[in-house]
RNA sequence: UCUUCAGUAGCUCAGUCGGUUAGAGCACCUGACUGUUAAUCAGGGGGUCGUAGGUUCAAGUCCUACCUGAAGAGCCA
């Protein structure tokens, strides 16, 4: 700290451009600015620049005397390049901004080559900005959503604090191949070119690094319930990984899931809290984010911030899978999947609910304990387990949750039934052995979160760095 | 993984019934312009038509396979 103080000693420290504008101390101070350059525009006189640091959607213009500086200084400050500039914040003579800074010194710090720079001042379909992601943070659709992210990110752990949740790190390496949900990444150090064999010929994983086969999670929800049988209430915020070829615009191989899981929470419980949870969230994108959804909002999707505020305002709809089902059968509506009791929901099922019958979120409950999870409760008509699904317009099922199987001999048989390898699983059966206790908890797909609250069409356009079937680079 | 659509200049696209030297807008470069707002105006350069085969006198155009991307579906969060 000392050695930065004396450092930058007589030079005046940066300024980011969403302090300037978002008060007036600044007006007739001389302050730096450093960022990158949106465009540059002028004649022979003087020159306009438009500056972004990044720290909020708008630009700061930079207004430049050419004769000052000179025609051959000023070239490469092209779009893309990076600059640092003094000068007096003044009252701007032009009609699109409020404030400009007079420049009196510029130093330019990397230039970016107009004729192979890939950003243009126009704008770029998100299919070929997706090919550049290393740049696209610096457009304003990807840094508008890669701020709204960091916002969702921050107020999940305020959320989860101020409810006495506390944040547990659940593995990332498991060793188990039981979670049930979908294909998994193996993780090995063994040379692939050269495996060690058993006498019967299989893979001998006694050398491998943990001496067994292990793989990437799919969900932090079982030792997560761990937590919760001791912490009380906690979450997980963290990395998950699905093998799955799925190639839509809702899935990624890796994302980033919130699983909170609450001892002595009823399947009620879990509901209120999901809801709760997501309209708090909603609240405080439209409090924090405003500059941000409203560039959204004008570029991509025009009912943007009408649709975030009727779901922060409004109730969900609650109602069990029976009672959807009769709604489907009795609709009139021709469904290219035939609803009956007992099958799946298709999309579809649940697009008709959610945006055609009640036009709002949709919590689903009890389902058939035949298309649900082993660990979720089972209900006394013994058909149906205390499952919760809340289902979202334009994203469907935004989060999966249920109580848990809190009964030792219950668990044990729906796992037999299953056929599920539970070797691995012991320490999960003795949460049931040893003081067991009823609790629920859900999960949580952070980026279909910020594609509804981002209004983005495509979860690869709400994650830094998408990972894909075929597709990890950078 | 299945179905459908797409791939032509740096980007976004047009390219008719298979027919001469493949076009436009934007971007870029050069010039003009005394305050611009994705500035404007004039001129200029820029192409392995996704890849590999095939049909044909002739293929950007038709056929086959593959690759890549997108939308819908499945799986799910």
């Amino acid at each position: 700290m000392l050695c930065y103080f004396i450092k930058n000693m007589g030079t005046l420290q940066r300024t980011k451009i969403v302090e300037i504008l978002s008060s007036d101390t600044f007006l007739s101070q001389q302050i730096n600015v450093r960022g990158w350059v949106r465009t540059r525009r002028g004649n022979k006189q003087i020159s306009f620049i438009a500056l972004n640091d990044g720290s909020t959607i708008k630009n700061l213009q930079i207004v430049v005397d050419i004769t000052t500086f000179g025609d051959e200084f000023l070239k490469p400050i092209t779009t893309g390049a990076c600059v640092s500039i003094t000068g007096v914040l003044v009252v701007s003579q032009g009609q699109g901004q409020t404030v400009e800074l007079q420049a009196s010194d510029i130093q330019i710090y990397g230039t970016a080559d107009a004729e192979t720079y890939p950003l243009q001042k126009k704008g770029h379909t998100l299919e070929f900005l997706r090919e550049i992601a290393h740049l696209r943070p610096r457009t304003n659709t990807f840094s508008a959503v890669l701020r709204i992210r960091h916002a969702m990110a921050f107020a999940i752990h305020q959320y989860f604090n101020e409810k006495g949740f506390f944040y547990l790190h659940t593995p990332i390496i498991t060793g188990s191949d039981a979670e049930g949900a979908g294909a998994m990444f193996q993780v090995t150090t063994l040379d692939l070119n050269d495996m060690p064999k058993t006498t019967e010929g299989k893979v001998n994983y006694e050398n491998d690094f943990f001496g067994k086969p292990t793989n990437l999670t799919v969900s932090g929800q079982l030792e997560g319930e761990l937590g919760a049988l001791a912490l009380g209430n906690i979450y997980t915020f963290g990395p998950t990984f699905r093998a799955e070829n799925s190639n839509t615009p809702r899935h990624l191989a890796e994302f980033w899931m919130i699983e909170p899981e609450a001892a002595f929470y009823d399947i009620y419980d879990n509901m209120d809290l999901a809801e709760d949870f997501l309209k708090s969230l909603i609240r405080y994108a439209l409090d924090h984010c405003a500059d941000d959804l409203d560039f959204l909002n004008s570029m991509w999707d025009k009912e943007l911030i009408d649709r975030l505020k009727f779901v922060a305002e409004n109730d969900f709809v609650r109602l069990s899978y029976t009672e959807g089902v009769d709604i489907l059968i009795n609709s009139g509506e021709k469904f290219e999947f035939p609803v009956s009791w007992g099958v799946d929901l298709q999309s579809e099922h649940e697009r008709y609910l959610v945006e055609k019958h009640f036009k709002k979120p949709v919590i689903l409950t009890d389902y058939p304990k035949e298309i649900k999870a082993f660990y979720m409760k089972q209900n006394e008509d013994g058909k149906t387990v205390r499952a919760m699904d809340v289902l979202f317009p334009r994203i469907g099922e935004i989060i999966g949750g249920s109580q848990r199987e809190d009964n030792y001999d219950r668990l044990l048989d729906r796992i037999n039934e299953l056929n599920i390898p539970m070797k691995d699983l012991w320490w999960y059966l003795e949460t049931r052995k040893f003081g067991t206790a009823p609790h629920a908890g859900f999960g949580l797909g952070f980026e279909r979160l910020l594609l509804f609250v981002t209004g983005m069409g495509n979860i690869r356009d709400v994650i830094p760095f998408p990972r894909t079937p075929k597709n990890a680079e950078f």
